[in-house]
DNA sequence: AGTTAGCACTCAAATAAAGTGAGTGCTAAC
DNA sequence: GTTAGCACTCACTTTATTTGAGTGCTAACT
């Protein structure tokens, strides 16, 4: 069976209706809400054809009909049309980037609750994650008479911060010197990079201060090991309950559930490698509790290495249409922001 | 009409098995599983008592009782039993804290999914917050050739960053001494401290590094501002999902939206101003969304003038026994580690 | 006096029955 | 190929009926 022209139109009526509606819809309403130009009982024979391929489903026999995944799959792939974003919606989004933001997190923060507030769908943000996360700068300042603290930069200009007990608290410009020394050794490193040579060296330069060898080095493991790790903003979970399609307290329940699992979201999150957008609908997730769901997941880039991921949740019935614009338009001002302005980033 | 010894017995099996099962209590479910000695006849006089003195009442005329906010709140201020956590509730709230935790905002995270865990409420945590911001140590260090990072300390060791755009990055060894001489300036300052005089002094001392002055006191008074503000950490939202008296879609939203307003919570912790642990029911919180909800708050020390607070919100039918030995259990902890290894306090 | 058995009464909730209407598939005519 | 017409289906709504937990009152008992 052929996909002609009518049988697309009217596909593209029915999904359209339904995103909007949440309701099934039948021949009738189309033949009335959409100038399709025949009558309702043609349109039913094209309905039964596209039933027949799989498009849509008839949730009962006296029912409308819904699109399938497999409807859904076309209408992303090939149907939809993409939309604009209107000024005023451009403009609030520019807003949330524009402002005074010291910390990446959050910026990351406010882009996750911007987009769920426009889209009514729940956004999930990890922030950008290093390949091969690099030390920078590290630095020991005096805090009082019985501390100090490590400062360590990595590649990206995140900062860390560790409090280091000693009994004697060294000298202002000993622990610069000092910073000096273990910067010039460890500077550029990765974990994997330090190894016996260089503690061997820091031995050496250390020699003075031997009891600051091992807290430095334990803070510095900890650092890159938690720069490694995927951090992670959410914005919008409950707007989930908005949505009639989960309107029953264990329907919403359960997706909160699979919400929790931190491994979900990274995982969702990694589906999204490419550069591009990337919708998975209903079952393409690989969570059951999810099969009702779609996400629209795309990236974003902030230097050569370095790149974090947007995703967006929501029912199978979502704005495919307005989520990518939005999405679109979000990662070029997080872009711009983090290119011109990279100020301040923190973890 | 006096209080009985009776009567009270009686008020307490209806708490205690209202609290415990959310269904209205009669005067045969009453007589059957608590030994009360007396028919159902007797316990139904007395029921119409306690009605008549507001401290239960009926939800229609062929229904049990339930605790009025009267009856709860006699019951948290007079009838309630402490008991004691299970030594594995111990552990486990203990392990939370004892876990490798460098930065404060984990451990307020932390906390706040362990306390939600166990008692299935809500839990809201401020970090600490201090009375008077003052600057401990300020750093400033080379990041790359056009860029360097200060890096500032504030009292309870909070560190903050900015990155500083430069034309020519000075050499590391100008940045230690230009850092010494804005630190010996600035250094025990708070806010409202920097005036004129400290102003001119610094203009002086940067003279040769006059670019560097406008972003340093900016970057300043933006630490101080943001240390002075409040930092929630809510865990376990999803959980009032879980109560037969928010099954109603709209109730639920209705208290998420409560949620979302940040000065709600704010304001439901700023109640927790003594140390001792404070109980709101119903209407006694101001949030006409929260009315059918209870609040248990109370603060932890961290060092003089630094205290947060932690809150947990369940249905005014909530296990405020049970709440209330968490709290103090966990207050234990939490105050434990802060006071012992104040280890890598960030903001 | 206080307690209790007995009983009529109430009313939310569960169950059953009847009615409504949007939607379908099929057929026959255009 | 298109469409009007019609019988049929079935979720949903409405209305009626039944059920049962719980009450308050009264009269008898200790």
């Amino acid at each position: 069976m052929a996909l002609n022209d009518r049988k697309i139109q009217i596909l593209k009526a029915i999904i359209n209706d339904y995103i909007a509606t949440a309701e099934p819809v039948g021949s009738r309403t189309l033949a009335k809400k959409y100038d399709l130009g025949v009558s309702s009982a043609t349109i039913r024979n094209e309905m039964s054809d596209l039933e027949d391929m799989g498009l849509i489903i008839q949730p009962h026999t006296s029912a409308g009909r819904i699109p399938s995944e497999l409807g859904y799959r076309l209408y992303v792939d090939r149907l939809m049309n993409t939309s604009e974003l209107t000024p005023k919606e451009q403009e609030f989004l520019h807003s949330v980037v524009s402002g005074n933001i010291t910390k990446i997190e959050y910026l990351m923060e406010e882009t996750a609750k911007a987009i769920s507030m426009l889209t009514n769908y729940t956004t999930i943000i990890s922030e950008p994650i290093l390949k091969r996360t690099a030390l920078k700068q590290i630095r020991l300042m005096p805090l009082d008479e019985s501390a100090i603290m490590l400062i360590i930069v990595t590649e990206g200009n995140f900062v860390k911060n560790h409090i280091i007990r000693v009994n004697i608290a060294p000298s202002d410009e000993d622990l610069f010197s000092v910073s000096v020394k273990i910067n010039n050794i460890l500077k550029g490193h990765t974990l994997e990079d330090i190894n016996e040579h260089t503690i061997m060296a820091l031995q050496k330069e250390l020699k003075e201060y031997s009891g600051l060898l091992k807290p430095v080095l334990k803070a510095v493991q900890k650092t890159i090991r938690s720069a490694e790790n995927v951090h992670l903003h959410m914005s919008g979970a409950k707007n989930i309950l908005t949505f009639p399609e989960f309107s029953d307290i264990s329907k919403a329940t359960e997706i909160f559930r699979a919400f929790e699992e931190k491994n979900n979201l990274v995982s969702l999150l990694e589906d999204a490698k490419s550069n591009d957008i990337r919708i998975l609908i209903g079952n393409e997730i690989n969570i059951k509790e999810m099969k009702d769901c779609s996400v629209i997941t795309t990236t974003y880039n902030m230097g050569e290495n370095t790149k974090g991921s947007i995703g967006i949740i929501g029912p199978t019935r979502m704005n495919y249409n307005q989520v990518v614009s939005v999405l679109n338009e979000m990662v070029k001002n997080i872009e711009n922001v983090l290119k011109t302005v990279p100020d301040g980033k923190n973890t």
